[in-house]
RNA sequence: CGGGGCGUAGCUUAGCUUGGCUAGAGCGCAGCGUUCGGGACGCUGAGGCCGGAGGUUCAAAUCCUCUCGCCCCGACCA
């Protein structure tokens, strides 16, 4: 096929391996390019490859059957459960030229940035690779594959995402796979949030992912809002065309459709046709689903083109119910966040400028990142009747008069796990709180010989039975490929909260060695009543998480009495800077351009000492919350 | 969309400036053996024709043109 281009060099149409298989077992191409076995040289030479060692003998004429039956040997498996998570590929590269690069020029992350997706490994190494083949033997120190914090925070947060197998990169851009590790997180969010939708009266439903182009545009600032990023659906059919697969021009769609950013319109449509009578209000519904905004820039979990969420939208029969379900959805998403997620957040009001699209008042909750940015984490919408309006939403009222319904929409998504990673992990992977951990303890059993081995193994089942029974999630690590060495680094990788080692010498002592993730305190605990400790120490550890994060948030809110202060401070110390700002939005804008930084958060608790507001000078006692965010 | 950078094995990459020996390596992967309380080791083996398409040339991973994709910086955002 490709001969035309190389006519002389026949052996070229060979694969570089199998041509380099065949020159070990002494095969070489002749001078007409064909392949042929290499005469034997002096006496019964033994071409290199061709070892008469002992698996199979003839290397070169039954290359690779062996092991057809080689699975046979490792079938018995005993006290086995398959890892709830089926690991593809192991975390790979980046631990590698790390080592013994960095070593060379004892330099640390001066590597170009340019590696992006796999920034980190290419740090080291390279320039000085004269040496290729000498290597320097010593393994480079702890070093795990994760870019320091203090490096490169971005390319950190990758490496944990990544490597702790919560996402992946996916064939379409800007959209992430989410894997089996981050979903379960996922699910277990999902089901504690649903918990409480439900407690407050709310039902879960479905609408569709399709929405009529025209929804769009009835509800003025939100078109604004939406319409630089929706992905619109113009065909309903393909055709074999000039340039391979195309749309079937002939199948063009009268009114194209969007797939929805957001579900305010097609659920305010529904919504006008379902309420008819004071009777029929409050309507009270949530839907978990996927939502698509094309963004220009995507970073796992926190921002990819498709993400997953919850939004909810209610409709009230009064301006003040509607408020207070704003606020009553806030402020659960106040408290999963912080008793769950362990996450520490502000809850407050946004400003005009970074209000959503179509509400009347937006309301969120605010965390901070270890890096000093502010992550939005959740928000819930006064909607008034804007979309009542657009919609028709309207309803005879208990006077007999018509008049349009009150609704809100809130929403949280997959974004929490990027805040989550952010608030706790730190360089050796991720940091799970405990209440929300897939796996709260990891048991890794040592063993030498087969006799400890089974040892191990029953004394292990017998408090692990005991663990589950009292209901902590626990996983025994029995991979028989890793040392305990690779499964501690593997499961801190993981963030599991505890794990315990256990050994031949806890069995006969009825101990257990016991480490901390957060910390990394291990001690020699008795196995009797681990039962009741473990769950008292998961909840410590959820409260100490909290605390810690909490402690560092308290720590970097500073304040600002002038706009040349907040410029500094936000420069220079970064974390939540609060200003005195009297509303005017152009201060706001210029504050944007000139540090990126914008009003995350508006409390009334903050308001109080009148002074000079930022930009304006007009005396104001409303203080607000700036900061860079993500 | 504007500005920069990068595409060589599953991953990280050497080679490209100055075309030519068989495209090297580390990790990972498979088999066997020894190991196993903080990322073990040995041996053997599998796996690339260099993002794609043209062109120049006796000869292209290497030079030229086009193209696709990705990453970074900016404008937008949960």
């Amino acid at each position: 096929m490709d001969s035309r281009r190389r006519p002389v060099l026949g052996h070229r149409w060979l694969p570089a391996p199998k041509r380099k298989r065949l020159r070990r077992r002494g095969i070489k191409p002749s001078a007409h390019g064909q392949w042929k076995r290499a005469p034997a040289r002096a006496s019964g030479g033994v071409a290199r490859g061709e070892r008469p060692t002992g698996g199979s003998p003839a290397g070169a004429t039954l290359p690779r059957f062996v092991g057809g039956d080689g699975t046979a040997g490792r079938g018995e498996r005993t006290w086995r459960s398959a890892a709830p998570w089926s690991r593809g590929g192991r975390f790979d590269a980046g631990m590698t030229p790390m080592g013994d690069g960095g070593k060379g020029d004892g330099n640390l992350g001066g590597g170009d940035k340019a590696g992006g997706q796999q920034s980190l490994g290419k740090g080291g190494g390279k320039q000085a690779d004269g040496q290729k083949g000498g290597g320097d033997g010593g393994k480079g120190g702890s070093q795990l594959g994760i870019t320091p914090r203090a490096t490169d925070y971005a390319a950190w947060y990758q490496d944990l995402v990544l490597k702790g197998e919560l996402a992946d990169y996916s064939p379409v851009r800007g959209c992430m796979v989410v894997r089996p590790y981050g979903w379960s997180l996922w699910e277990r969010i999902r089901d504690i949030f649903d918990r409480f939708f439900k407690e407050t009266g709310h039902q879960n439903a479905q609408f569709p992912l399709f929405i009529p182009m025209s929804f769009l545009a009835k509800e003025a600032s939100h078109v604004e809002g939406f319409a630089k990023e929706c992905a619109v659906v113009t065909h309903y059919r393909l055709k074999a065309g000039a340039n391979g697969i195309e749309p079937d021009p002939e199948s063009k769609l009268d009114e194209p459709l969007i797939v929805r950013p957001t579900s305010e319109t097609i659920i305010g449509a529904m919504y006008a046709k379902w309420v008819q009578s004071w009777r029929d209000l409050p309507i009270l519904i949530n839907q978990w689903a996927n939502v698509v905004r094309w963004e220009m820039r995507t970073r796992l979990f926190l921002r990819t083109t498709e993400f997953f969420w919850q939004e909810g939208h209610t409709a009230h029969e009064t301006e003040q119910e509607a408020r207070e379900e704003t606020l009553k959805m806030i402020e659960v998403y106040r408290k999963v966040a912080e008793e769950y997620l362990a996450m520490p957040v502000l809850v407050g009001q946004k400003s005009a400028a970074e209000r959503f699209a179509g509400a009347v008042e937006t309301w969120c909750i605010e965390a901070l990142m270890q890096d000093g940015k502010a992550l939005q984490a959740g928000t819930s919408h006064f909607l008034g009747q804007n979309f009542a309006k657009a919609f028709e939403i309207e309803f005879a009222g208990r006077d007999g008069q018509r008049q349009n319904a009150w609704t809100t929409s809130w929403g949280v998504s997959t974004r929490l796990i990027g805040g989550l990673v952010m608030t706790h992990s730190d360089d050796k992977g991720l940091v799970m709180p405990p209440r929300l951990a897939p796996i709260q303890a990891v048991v890794i059993p040592i063993w030498r010989k087969d006799e400890e081995k089974a040892a191990v193994a029953s004394y292990v089942d017998g408090f692990v039975a005991k663990l589950k029974a009292a209901g902590v999630r626990v996983h025994v690590d029995d991979r028989e490929q890793f040392k305990p060495g690779y499964k501690f680094n593997d499961w801190e990788l993981r963030g599991v909260p505890l794990r315990l080692e256990v050994g031949p010498r806890d069995v006969a002592a009825g101990k257990c060695v016991l480490a901390r993730r957060d910390g990394g305190e291990k001690q020699i605990v008795d196995v009797a009543g681990l039962e009741t400790r473990l769950p008292e120490l998961l909840e410590q550890i959820q409260a100490a998480l909290f605390a810690k994060a909490k402690a560092f948030r308290d720590a970097s809110i500073h304040r600002a009495r002038t706009y040349e202060e907040l410029v500094k401070t936000l420069e220079e110390k970064g974390g939540f800077v609060l200003a005195p700002w009297d509303g005017d939005a152009a201060v706001e804008a210029k504050v944007k351009e000139e540090c990126k930084a914008t009003i995350r958060c508006i409390r009334a608790e903050d308001a109080g000492e009148s002074a000079p507001a930022i930009g304006t000078g007009q005396p104001t006692t409303q203080w607000v919350l700036f900061a860079k965010a993500y």
